[in-house]
DNA sequence: CGTCTAGTTGATTCGCCTCAAGTGTTGTGG
DNA sequence: CCACAACACTTGAGGCGAATCAACTAGACG
């Protein structure tokens, strides 16, 4: 379902229908990608662009001497190429679970950013989200501890999934490893691990087999000093379950 | 001069006269911000979209118990509210020293977005390129030694501000305490201090009344694991000094 | 069954933080 | 012209958070 990207770009604000429509058929042939399949590398000249539609995926950058840092989680609705589409990639996508991709033709893209206001105007809001996040990443990075900025990130995680439907009684899956955490936290796995330890015997939380389980949530905000309005979602923590297709 | 717009916006690819021309009348009155002035906070609505004319600013957050972070460091021809066009401000913009802002109305940007394709470009692009920049400092907060870190952020200033005629000589103006530098890189005042003299000690660079000189340009990129491709500018580390008005 | 990967644990080390002074410079008012 | 703030920078000492090194366990898989 090509929806999944109306869900993303309207999270801000509706669609008239006929717009709606034109998104959705925006998206031609869909493909799959297996586990851990690098979906774009560094240096990648600039091609169709893609948006993931089931399944979850990581930006990342890795040094020569193998430090890795995760940029982004990317998550069902979320457009892989847009840093592809203006410039010369400069970081590397891989797949988390099995993913599945549509893709849309540079030129039917390039014509709807001129000719269609409103999801032009979406499509700068989906990007200056992703600025945002990478922003509040950087204060914890920065300034947050291990336990904080873990805590953070399941809060975000949550808040995000939620806002297209993946979160159900403040649970969802979240398919990583506790290597693909230290590395998107700035962590050594043996830190995260004791961290992570801590979170759960403080019981606010439960991550096992990527599944993510939140069982105290103001708690877990608070520890990670979490405030979702950077995330410019209206004010959406998982209130009610927003019970979903095959969550 | 609005034209420092015109000379960020086509580092990536020129624009047509006319477009060009276009891009220099979108600015309206231009007005002056006192060094430490804040030019944007957190929460604003959307209001015009400023342009950086002449000073240097930054974008940061900063906690409630007065930890700060630094996002950004804004040089003349960065638009200041990019962020804020599409969704509220989620963080602040302080100025370093005395800036010049230019404004343009935020009717004449939609009109340009919609019906000047190669100045739309353009601004993706910065935007893309300033997310860019924030993935590669995720990378050295994550990642990267306080020594690693410093040069790296040195060596990034030098192309940035090389690319807009403000480097000569490997010298530039940078008008940031070591505090600034801490909060950007997210390091404590004494630990900068130390490392800083570390680097001058090393013969890297100088460093001091906000005036930075690199003294062995290819020993500074080596310390910070500095690749400019990031910066999508065409590799254009400064060869010869650029010089320019009022460097 | 061996092998692989993810997670866990302990011991040790170190990069960086915090606290606490002290220096140098600039600006300001008496 | 001299206190004296205010601020940026510097230096020393001590401590903690997180890294590193090194096993070891447990489940998944062929």
């Amino acid at each position: 379902m090509g929806s999944r990207l109306n869900a993303n770009l309207q999270r801000f604000g509706a669609l008239s229908a006929a717009e709606a429509q034109a998104v959705d058929e925006l998206i031609g042939a869909s493909r799959l990608a297996a586990p851990g399949e690098d979906m774009a590398a560094e240096g990648d000249p600039a091609g169709p662009c893609r948006v993931l539609i089931e399944g979850q995926a990581f930006r990342h950058k890795t040094l020569p001497d193998g430090r890795r840092q995760i940029l982004a989680f990317l998550i069902p609705g979320d457009i892989i190429d847009l840093p592809g589409v203006f410039l010369n990639l400069d970081h590397s996508v891989t797949a988390l679970g099995a993913c599945e991709l549509g893709s849309i033709p540079r030129t039917r893209l390039d014509a709807l950013m001129q000719g269609a206001p409103a999801i032009s105007h979406a499509l700068w809001r989906t990007s200056q989200m992703e600025l945002a996040i990478a922003r509040e990443w950087m204060v914890g990075m920065g300034r947050r501890s291990a336990y904080s900025r873990i805590a953070h990130l399941f809060c975000e995680m949550i808040v995000r999934l939620g806002s297209v439907g993946l979160v159900s009684g403040y649970r969802c899956t979240f398919p990583v490893t506790q290597q693909h955490l230290s590395d998107a936290l700035g962590l050594s796995a043996v830190h995260t691990n004791r961290t992570l330890q801590a979170l759960r015997r403080e019981g606010l939380l439960s991550f096992q087999a990527g599944e993510l389980t939140v069982l105290d949530w103001p708690a877990l905000q608070e520890a990670g000093e979490f405030d979702h309005t950077y995330l410019h979602l209206a004010g959406r923590p998982p209130r009610q379950s927003l019970t979903s297709a095959r969550a």
